[in-house]
DNA sequence: AAGTGGTCTAGACCACTTT
DNA sequence: AAGTGGTCTAGACCACTTC
C-alpha cells in the first residue's frame, strides 16, 4: 500500500503500479515493463549466470502485479535465451557453459558424424591501439586500448579455424595467454565468469575468400585455398558491442550449419 | 453437448474434449493438441496462404476450450511464422509474398546500402531422373522424376548467384520456363500460389569453394574465384522435404548475413 | 509436504480496424 | 457500433523436484 518500500532495487514506480492496464498512451504494456526490470537486474548482476532468479510468485508480489504478468515477461526473456526455465526447480540465468548454447555460437559441423569440442591454441594475446575499422564496430574511439587475441581451433588434431578476437581493454584487464590456456570450455564462458561480460547476441557477415599467406601457414593449406571469412560482432545487454571476431574457416571436412525458419 | 456435431472438419475428439487439463499421461497439453488441429487445417488447405483463419473466440467454441488456450496455440504458430496476427483485423496464414519473409530466405546483403530485389534469369528447366544424392535428400527413390531448374540471380545487373533447384516432379507438374519467367517475386510465392506447396523451414550447409568452370562463365569471374556454396533442403508441413537448392554466391560485393541469438 | 514452473479457465477491459 | 487481437487478473489444479 505505502509507496516504494525500497527493500529491493527493483521496485515498480508508483506511476507504473498505479496505472491500470494500458492506462496511458506513453506507457508500454505492464509485462514489458516487468521484463525491463528483470533485464535490469540481470545487467546489474543482481542474479549472476547460472543462478536462480526469484520465483514467479515472489516477483509478482515484489512488483505488485499478477503472476500471469510476470510469467509473460519471463516467457519472452526465456525465448530470447536470457533465462532458462526448469520445471519444479526454478528459473535460471542463462550461461555459456552448456552444450546447447555452444552449439548456437560455433556452427561448424563435420561432413560426417557429430560435432566434437575443438582444441584452442592461443597464438597471440596483446594489448594494442584500436584500428579504425574495429573501433567503429566496437563503438570505441580509434586509439583506445584493445585486447587482440589470435588463435587456432583444431578438430581432432586438424587445424581448421584461424581467428582474431578484439575486446575492449577496459573490460578485459588482466586477460593473458595463460588465463586463456587454463580455462577449459568456450571463451564466452571465461568472459562471463571472470570478466562479468555476458554475450547475448551476435551478427555475422559471411564471405568466401582465399586463405592468404598467413592463414595458409597456420591451417596448412595453399594460400589460394577457398575459406569462409566470418566476421562477427557480439553484443551484451543494451545492444552494446563487446567483441569483434574475424575467423577463417576451412570447409573441406566441415560446413557452416544454418537453419532458416 | 452432443458428441461431434461435425459441422466442420476440425472437431475435437471426445477423448480430447472430455479430458480435463492434463488428465492422462499419454495426452499432450490441450493447447498443443489445438495447435496440431490448426496445423492440420493449414496443411489440408482449409485456410490458404494470405487468408484469415477464424477468430480466437470462434476457434474456442469450435474446439470447446477457452479462448486463452486457443490463444496459446496461435501464439506458438505465430512464433514459428506459420500464422501472422494483425491487431483489430484477425489472424492470417503466412505467405512468401511479403518483404519481411523474403529477407528470411535470401540473406545476401550488399556491402553498402540496402538489399534490393534480384532479377532471376532461368537458364534451364527440365524433367529428369533423380540423381541418388538428391533423391536421398528429398526422400525420393533414385530414378523418380524431378524438375531441375537452373538460374542466375543478378543484383543491379550484376550476375551474383548461380543456382540449381530440384523439385519432386509429382508436385510440380506443368512447371515450365515460361511460368517461372512470368511470375514476379520470389519463387516460393509461385510454389505456394500455383502448386499448393508451402515452404516453412530450411536447413543450409555453407562452404567456401572455387567457382569452377561453369559458374565462372555464368558469373563472369575466374574459375578459381572463391564462392559460397550453399546447399539448402526446404521442408513443408510435417517435416517433408520438398526442395533441394545448390547455389554458388559471389561475395565480393555482398555478404551472407546471419544473426546468432 | 512444500515449492517450483506448466496448464486451463472465466471474465474484464483496452487498442485497433472496419462498417 | 461491432469485431478483432492484446493485456491483465484471480483462482484452480497438475507435473516435477527437493526435502
Amino acid at each position: 500500500m505505502a509507496a516504494n518500500p525500497s527493500e529491493n532495487n527493483l521496485n515498480v514506480t508508483d506511476g507504473l503500479a498505479a496505472s491500470g492496464p494500458g492506462s496511458s498512451p506513453q506507457f508500454s504494456p505492464l509485462y514489458q515493463q516487468i521484463k525491463g526490470l528483470i533485464m535490469q537486474g540481470l545487467e546489474q548482476g543482481e542474479w549472476k549466470p547460472g543462478e536462480m532468479i526469484p520465483s514467479e510468485t515472489d516477483l509478482a508480489t515484489r512488483f505488485k502485479v499478477s503472476q500471469g504478468t510476470v510469467r509473460k515477461a519471463i516467457d519472452e526473456l526465456s525465448s530470447e535465451n536470457l533465462l532458462v526455465r526448469r520445471q519444479g526447480k526454478g528459473t535460471f540465468v542463462a550461461t555459456h557453459d552448456e552444450a546447447r548454447v555452444q552449439f548456437r555460437f560455433l556452427r561448424l559441423m563435420p561432413n560426417e558424424g557429430a560435432q566434437t569440442a575443438p582444441e584452442s591454441k592461443i597464438v597471440e594475446c596483446n594489448r594494442m591501439r584500436a584500428p579504425s575499422d574495429i573501433a567503429r564496430l566496437l563503438e570505441a574511439k580509434p586509439g583506445d586500448t584493445l585486447v587482440l587475441i589470435r588463435r587456432v581451433l583444431s578438430f581432432a588434431g586438424k587445424p581448421t579455424i584461424l581467428e582474431e578476437i578484439w575486446l575492449p581493454g577496459t573490460l578485459f584487464k588482466g586477460l593473458t595467454t595463460e588465463r586463456l590456456n587454463e580455462y577449459k570450455g568456450p571463451m564466452y564462458g571465461l568472459f562471463e565468469m571472470e570478466f562479468g561480460t555476458k554475450m547475448i547476441r551476435a551478427d555475422e557477415m559471411i564471405r568466401a575468400v582465399s586463405a592468404g599467406d598467413e592463414a595458409a601457414q597456420y591451417l596448412a593449406v595453399n594460400s589460394n585455398e577457398p575459406v569462409l571469412l566470418i566476421e562477427r560482432v557480439s553484443f551484451t545487454y543494451g545492444e552494446r558491442p563487446v567483441e569483434v571476431r574475424r575467423g577463417r574457416y576451412l570447409t573441406r571436412d566441415f560446413y557452416y550449419s544454418n537453419q532458416l525458419s
